[in-house]
DNA sequence: CGCCTCTAGTTGACAAGTCGACTAGCGGCG
DNA sequence: CGCCGCTAGTCGACTTGTCAACTAGAGGCG
């Protein structure tokens, strides 16, 4: 469901084929949303049987042809519909949280060693997401600076993570 | 996977059945994990297969039977493996986020909505979080310490999103 | 007595997401 | 020529998670 809306969103910025969008899940919403190509596809294949999306085949140059969707009246209808819906409820899923809530069958060097993995992993998302804003055009219009607003929020919370685990290596000593 | 370890780790602390495990899911780890009770259940089942945990049936008083679940020596070698890998790669899953990177598509009223409805959403996370504190013992072993970190650690994620909604609003004017 | 509710546990169907193998056209290279 | 690698797309099998219905014993209540 989510997954099908966001690809209706990127639809809304220009008609793409699978493997774009897929280009897209591995870079520019990666921070927000992943998804595999087959699961990409599928859910596309969806889309034009619900008649949220068209095809046209595009006859490739030096590769194979493209099936370039691209938004219908429908479809622009149904992700207004589903923004303006209640919001998705998340299912909170913290795998280091986890490991942590169970760590006390760990022994002191264990935990100390398990609490730098997830500094050094923080620490690698935050060089990521400086890696896609570097690659991002300014702000121009509302629609660019709302899609920054998604990655200012990554940036945010990597470091509260590494706020977090600062006091939490504190606490431990 | 991870559901499975995070069972054995409830285990750890004292033996339970399906119902116990819901409890926690519901309550003391619902920040950091939830399941479906047929998850659990089947999970729980799948463990008893592995070897990683085992049943005794202790009859109910003014209730059905309960089938305690402990972990075996096998189950707790499982779980410190587990907790010695490498870190799991999760993949970001920000349903918000999504919503706010296709937001061009409504006007300026809508999307000044679809952030309130955030706010609203973290406010009640904080709420919930105060919640599990308050019936939450102090920390007093190394093991409530490590869990209560896993609560610190929501309730800093809460009020660093409430500060990026509130720069995000500012910037909307 | 029948009915309701609570707790504990079970089951089937299904949606979502993952993984790996595979088709197929094109261009370059030795 | 045959092979490699690139891009685009397809498929089957599998795991994980969700939803709703269901069994079944115990106690309370009118």
């Amino acid at each position: 469901m989510i997954l099908s809306r966001i690809i209706l969103g990127l639809l809304a910025i220009a008609p793409m084929t699978g493997a774009d969008l897929k280009r897209h899940f591995d870079s520019t919403v990666t921070h927000l949303w992943s998804a595999d190509k087959a699961q990409i596809y599928r859910t596309l294949a969806a889309l034009v049987e619900q008649g949220f999306a068209s095809v046209t085949v595009v006859p490739g140059t030096n590769a194979p042809d493209r099936q370039e969707h691209r938004l219908t009246d429908a479809g622009r209808a149904a992700l207004l519909a589903w923004l303006r819906s209640d919001l998705d409820r998340q299912p909170e899923r913290e795998a280091f949280l986890a490991r942590l809530f169970v760590a006390d069958a760990l022994d002191d060097a264990d935990v100390t060693a398990l609490v730098q993995r997830r500094r050094t992993a923080a620490l690698e998302q935050l060089a990521l997401y400086d890696g896609i804003r570097a690659s991002t055009p300014a702000a121009t219009d509302r629609g660019q600076r709302l899609r920054l607003a998604t990655l200012d929020h990554g940036m945010r919370h990597v470091r509260t993570e590494l706020e977090w685990l600062d006091s939490l290596e504190e606490q431990l000593r």
